[in-house]
DNA sequence: AGCACGCCGACT
DNA sequence: GTCGGCGTGCTC
């Protein structure tokens, strides 16, 4: 017998499978889909095995060393959904299996994380006469034919060493069983009636069976959640399972908490902050088929689920669906093609879907849902716009008067107050004021960001770290001033402003530590700090009903980035960041302060108007001839040596412009980001309708430089960003 | 990814 | 004359 296996070297030289042969021993166990170990080369290496057959073609063959698991981790569906990805991203396949697996059950040759076990107790004769024991003893039996099984360090309380004693007697027995590392308490709850709305779109998805992907438009704080966990519930009745995306920073213990005391411990979790451990074992209940829903970020669409009746992407506007390195894939086309498999609906969820998403709505390609009202009658709230080329009348320079008010006003009935600054740090950058200068980063083109606390320079690209200087490199005066505001110096103002007040930051650099970013939001949550300040990670998918204003301190901080999807992240942005306000009983209010109080990712904020700022962004994207009008690839050449760079982009331009008859190209330009960690970066985007000799184009790029380790080549399908 | 093979420049 | 540079190719 042979094994055709994949090993988990990601080069696209190996990028094949390899002929082994099974060894006697390993015949009756080997299966597809398990890990191996082999040796190729001079290495020994783990591998998938993706076949077996009875004979290969060549006659030298090597033996397959032995097998990692006993289950399979690549099922049939997985094994299928690899080769999928990889001929959507042109990835290689290992890469694709390896993105779809948690760390632990990676093919790799150094890991090896272990199940853990717990000690459980039973009796050797449950009908055992109690009369000749005292005791303690006595205690352990009697508790022993109650429960039947028991950990043994729930034992312990009554005597571990009695427990011992009568293990040695052989009066109970001890086995050891799998213990699932995350733990969690349930509370179960009655579940809200649904709004008429809510019901409406329920029974529009249940009322067809089948695949058939749809676009849940629904406004901040409509219960897009509720709707999801119907639907869901529907699907468990039927015996079906789901699954459920939300964007990454938003999975903290408040969704996970409504659906486990909605559906018990059946809910599994992947997301990035679990350990390796947890999401190891999380993934292997999954498997195992002991769950039936699993919440996660992006790559929890690859759950090993079978029999999927429902796949919900929440936020699906959120740009993390997008992974940025290999393979760059997309969750929501998996989440279609799985929907496909599975004959089950996908439902898009958002208040804000990408241009994309709404465009094939209104193509009758998505089935278009809506809730255009909050539950409860609430109101959105009203949105002041202050311009801040005004703001030298304030009397504070952040803070415009209309705000400070307002922020007063709402410590003064105690109710909570969000402000979103999307920027890190103390200051911008550092600049002297004698000649000019500003600080930038040695490795990338980029200016430096003051981080007080630390009263160091960082670079938010590649992490360099230097300690604060006072003296001018240049001039060599003592004269350095710092430029712009950050989250850190927002605090510090605010804690100027309101000594007595108390606050709390979310931001990158306050939620390094494992579970802190759920600190912070459970904190906040139960009434510990009245105003929560922080980058965009406040803005998305939270629920706090006591806030009751939301100031944005400067919405334009995402305007200015050159990219053509700037005016529409930043609708998103504020339109979520508004949402999180008046979600309880009272009210909400937002400010927004702005240099841009006419530009219309603005002026449609205001009014909550998805479809009148979708209508205005799509006629400048037909003008300009963008997407969604058009696909677009990102193709990025990348190297240390510059002139190499260059040159090989400008072979790349006219392999392209040879063979890409139906695309529009813009380039070769330098990136966005031109030279990041001392790598230099060219592009060329490809703009197409229809282009049937892309694929075959542009993995005769990719074989051209499989081999070349001075540049790198990346291609991106659907990128999300064209810096 | 490693590692051997192999073909051209500066040295004991 | 050789040592060693890293371009090219191979690993079942």
């Amino acid at each position: 017998m042979v094994a055709q296996v994949l090993v988990e070297l990601t080069n696209k030289k190996v990028d094949k499978t390899f002929d082994y042969l099974v060894p006697e021993n390993l015949k009756d166990t080997l299966r597809v889909g398990v890990r191996v170990l082999v040796p190729f080369g001079r290495n020994t290496l783990e591998g998938f095995v993706l076949n077996l057959t009875s004979s290969s073609e060549r006659e030298d063959l090597k033996e397959i060393l032995e097998i990692v698991d006993q289950e399979i981790v690549l099922n049939d569906e997985l094994l299928s959904l690899g080769k999928y990805l990889k001929s959507v991203t042109l990835a290689t396949l290992i890469s694709c299996y390896q993105v779809m697996l948690p760390k632990a059950l990676r093919a790799k040759n150094t890991h090896h994380l272990a199940v853990k076990y717990q000690k459980v107790i039973s009796l050797a004769d449950k009908d055992i006469d109690i009369s000749p024991f005292k005791g303690s003893q006595a205690e352990i039996i009697k508790r022993l034919q109650e429960k039947g099984e028991v950990l043994k360090s729930e034992l312990a309380d009554i005597s571990a060493s009695s427990v011992k004693t009568l293990l040695k007697k052989g009066i109970l027995v001890e086995k050891e069983v799998e213990e699932y590392r995350l733990q969690s308490e349930v509370e179960l709850k009655e579940k809200y009636p649904l709004t008429e709305e809510q019901q409406i779109v329920v029974d529009k998805v249940l009322s067809y069976e089948g695949f058939k992907p749809y676009l849940l438009h629904g406004v901040t704080g409509s219960g897009k959640t509720e709707v999801y966990m119907e639907i869901i519930e529907a699907m468990l009745k039927k015996g079906k399972k789901s699954i459920v995306l939300v964007p990454e920073i938003s999975l903290t213990p408040q969704i996970v908490k409504r659906f486990r005391s909605r559906f018990g411990k059946n809910v599994a979790i992947l997301h990035s902050r679990l350990s390796e451990g947890e999401k190891y074992d999380e993934w292997r209940k999954i498997a195992r088929g002991e769950i039936d829903i699993v919440i996660g970020a992006r790559s929890a669409i690859f759950a090993p689920l079978t029999n999927i009746g429902a796949i919900i992407i929440d936020e699906e506007h959120t740009a993390s669906y997008h992974q940025e390195n290999n393979p760059r894939y997309d969750a929501i086309d998996v989440a279609l093609y799985r929907g496909k498999i599975h004959n089950c609906p996908v439902i898009l969820g958002s208040a804000t879907p990408t241009l994309e998403s709404y465009a094939r709505a209104q193509k009758g390609v998505y089935q278009l849902l809506n809730l255009p009202h909050r539950v409860q009658e609430r109101s959105l709230p009203t949105i002041t716009i202050v311009d801040l080329k005004d703001a030298h009348k304030s009397s504070n320079f952040y803070f415009s008067d209309v705000l400070l008010e307002k922020i007063k006003d709402r410590l003064d009935k105690d109710e909570q107050i969000l402000l979103l600054l999307n920027r890190r740090g103390y200051a911008s950058f550092l600049s002297c004021s004698n000649c000019g200068e500003v600080i930038k980063c040695p490795h990338c083109d980029i200016s430096l960001t003051y981080h007080k606390s630390s009263n160091t320079l960082r670079c938010h690209y590649c992490g360099y770290g230097t300690k604060k200087v006072n003296v001018c490199p240049t001039c060599h005066q003592e004269s350095m001033k710092s430029i712009g505001l950050g989250t850190e110096r927002l605090e510090e103002e605010l804690k100027k402003l309101f000594p007595t007040t108390s606050i709390v930051r979310m931001d990158y650099d306050t939620t390094s530590r494992k579970g802190s970013h759920e600190k912070i939001i459970e904190d906040f949550a139960q009434g510990k700090y009245q105003i929560l300040l922080g980058t965009q990670m406040i803005a998305k998918g939270l629920d706090f009903p006591k806030v009751t204003l939301v100031g944005v301190i400067n919405a334009d901080t995402g305007l200015n980035i050159p990219d053509f999807r700037s005016s529409e992240n930043t609708f998103q942005l504020l339109d979520q960041v508004a949402g999180r306000s008046g979600r309880g009983e009272k009210p909400g209010e937002v400010v927004l302060q702005t240099f841009n109080p006419d530009h219309y990712a603005i002026r449609y904020t205001k009014t909550h108007d998805y479809l009148g700022f979708y209508q205005e962004e799509m006629k400048i994207r037909k003008m300009l001839k963008y997407s969604p009008f058009y696909y677009m690839t990102l193709i990025k050449v990348a190297s240390s040596d510059e002139g190499l760079a260059l040159n090989e982009i400008q072979k790349i331009y006219r392999s392209l412009s040879r063979n890409l008859k139906e695309s529009i190209l813009l380039g070769p330009t330098p990136s966005g980001l031109f030279r990041v960690n001392n790598t230099f970066y060219y592009q060329i985007i490809i703009k197409y309708k229809k282009e049937d000799n892309l694929y075959p184009t542009l993995e005769k790029v990719l074989d051209y430089y499989a081999s070349n380790s001075k540049v790198r080549v990346t291609i991106d399908f659907n990128a999300r960003s064209f810096i």
